[in-house]
DNA sequence: TTGTAGGCGTTATCAA
DNA sequence: TTGATAACGCCTACAA
């Protein structure tokens, strides 16, 4: 059906070989140049990547394991992603393990079995076991956004402490001393950071962390509806919240704006990720923003690296800094 | 490196011909079924996939190109495509072309070129041409949730027309004279059928169609704000509108509820998919519930079909149909 | 039931 | 620069 190196050949009376090297990038005479570009281009030609492939042993797939399909942090880094990975010609095998931790070690051992050439994750687990496949099949791979304890494993992530303490700590000059958090899933290392900032900050400045003021939330938008809810209905609530990521934030604005909360003036708010959110709420909404643009990027870009065997400074370990965009939703507190 | 079946061969004691035989599923003696599986575990033998691929020529990755990595609809369908085809062995090639046409085209012409054995995806443009690619290899495709004109294809999609039909029938049969609507993209096949089934109510209950009523949207979060802001801002607002996807109804709700607009006493609402936002909003969104789930299942499972040449009922063109989930965010119009 | 051997389409080695 | 040829790891008649 499909034309072959051997049809080619024939139709441009050279050897198989010839072409196969001119198509890798072999010199070959002008003339015999012209001849097979013909060949190829009157046949159609297109190599045949299992056969490629089997001789190689590369696939030119990277697979990517996120989380969750749904969540837009995750599929606007799967997008940045590809578009590196098919700049030199890597397709991405897509896969999320739904929250699972099972389902992750299956779709782990899944993608490993697959040959393809690197890999990128998201990991749920903190269990350096869990990349065992792997190492097992020396395949590369590079973390995104969370870390596995004791890997040594190149990580790109963002600098989530000091992202929140500069939120916190915003909040915090401008005189608040209430500050609501709604944090992410316990054992979640972006949670954790994102509450070691507010507690930081705390501890800095001298101030008291009142127990009630942190809301446990799983990252969806219905616990930040659930929890900012549950703040507001505090005998004394908070004059100034933190929400930790993109779906929560949805949720408290919901949760603010039905209630006819005012902002800044009853409630200063500062959310996270995702710049249309800021655009669509009176009064724009403050937001720690992640790069997720470049996270995705230079994911892609330390994985190429070390799918062509440059293992220089492994294992990388890159912390981006996000950037606090101040808007009106935050100002002082009422003063009663 | 890794084991091959001769390795597993040589220390089963057998050939290759039988270990390929009984991995295949064909039959051998109990006693060196045991000796064989026992090779496999021992080498940790797993088949090379592009081995087998070269021989057989199915690669067992289909490919799913979609026009946007960052709409919950679009990834939605994937998550539920990619689940049903892993059980099946198969991988998924994830694209999306960022609603660009020529970048369309030219991930469809690099998942052609992967030798994928079908394609799932969801076409931005309508010209039958664009298939070729597939045709030309005897890739077998299928459509979601929007047709390509002229072309013989599976096609699975929602009946968009009698959904909207339904949505807004409800609203006139609830008394309302000057319903609202912000539509989807023009071109957009599900935009224009949602339109339609919106004329044709009117058509059918013999009310005027105000063309200041039809707003253009396209299917963004910003579009929803906007244009619920514009029509809000009417000398004679809508008594109703409906809003045609997620993300536009979400903006919508926003500049709903930046407004205080009471509802339903000063405006009833009907929007578009996802559960979730149902339940935060108050009073609870009334919405077009697409099946997501089904959808994505129905296209898993008819490529499914046609990989394995069972070509019954080609082309199927699987119109599902919608839920209207009423709440309370619907009542008849305030009497002036 | 088991084994032998040829071939899938490339790449890579080595002579010519 | 070109060409003959041997892998790559697996599947599949066909023969035993």
């Amino acid at each position: 059906m499909a034309a072959t190196i051997k049809d080619v050949a024939r139709h441009a009376g050279l050897s198989i070989a010839t072409i196969s090297k001119y198509l890798n990038g072999g010199h070959v005479l002008d003339a015999n140049r012209v001849l097979i570009d013909l060949a190829v281009a009157e046949l159609e030609f297109k190599v045949n990547g299992m056969a490629r492939s089997l001789k190689t042993s590369r696939t030119m797939t990277v697979g990517v394991l996120i989380p969750n399909l749904e969540s837009i942090f995750c599929t606007s880094i799967v997008s940045n992603v590809e578009n590196v990975l098919q700049e030199f010609g890597y397709s991405t095998l897509v896969c999320d393990y739904r929250q699972d931790p099972v389902m992750e070690r299956r779709k782990l051992a899944f993608l490993a079995d697959r040959q393809i050439d690197g890999l990128l994750m998201m990991p749920l687990g903190n269990d350096p076991e869990l990349l065992e496949p792997l190492r097992a099949r020396n395949i590369p791979h590079v973390l995104i956004d969370r870390p596995v304890a004791g890997s040594d494993c190149d990580t790109i992530l963002v600098d989530n402490l000091n992202a929140s303490y500069a939120a916190v700590e915003h909040l915090v000059v401008q005189g608040h001393r209430r500050i609501g958090i709604i944090r992410g899933p316990q054992g979640i290392h972006t949670a954790e950071e994102r509450l070691k900032g507010y507690t930081r900050v705390h501890e800095d400045y001298n101030l008291p962390v009142e127990k009630v003021l942190i809301r446990n939330g799983e990252y969806r938008t219905e616990d930040g509806y659930g929890q900012m809810s549950a703040l507001l209905d505090l005998d004394v609530p908070p004059t100034a919240i933190f929400v930790t990521n993109y779906e929560m934030t949805l949720g408290a604005v919901m949760a603010l704006n039905e209630r006819n909360v005012r902002i800044p003036e009853d409630l200063s708010v500062i959310g996270f990720d995702n710049h249309s959110l800021t655009s669509l709420v009176k009064p724009p909404l403050s937001i720690v923003v992640q790069p997720i643009r470049e996270i995705g990027e230079m994911a892609a870009q330390t994985l190429l690296r070390r799918m062509r065997d440059d293992r220089a400074g492994f294992p990388i370990l890159c912390r981006m800094k996000t950037q606090l965009l101040l808007q009106a939703s935050v100002g002082p507190p009422r003063t009663p």
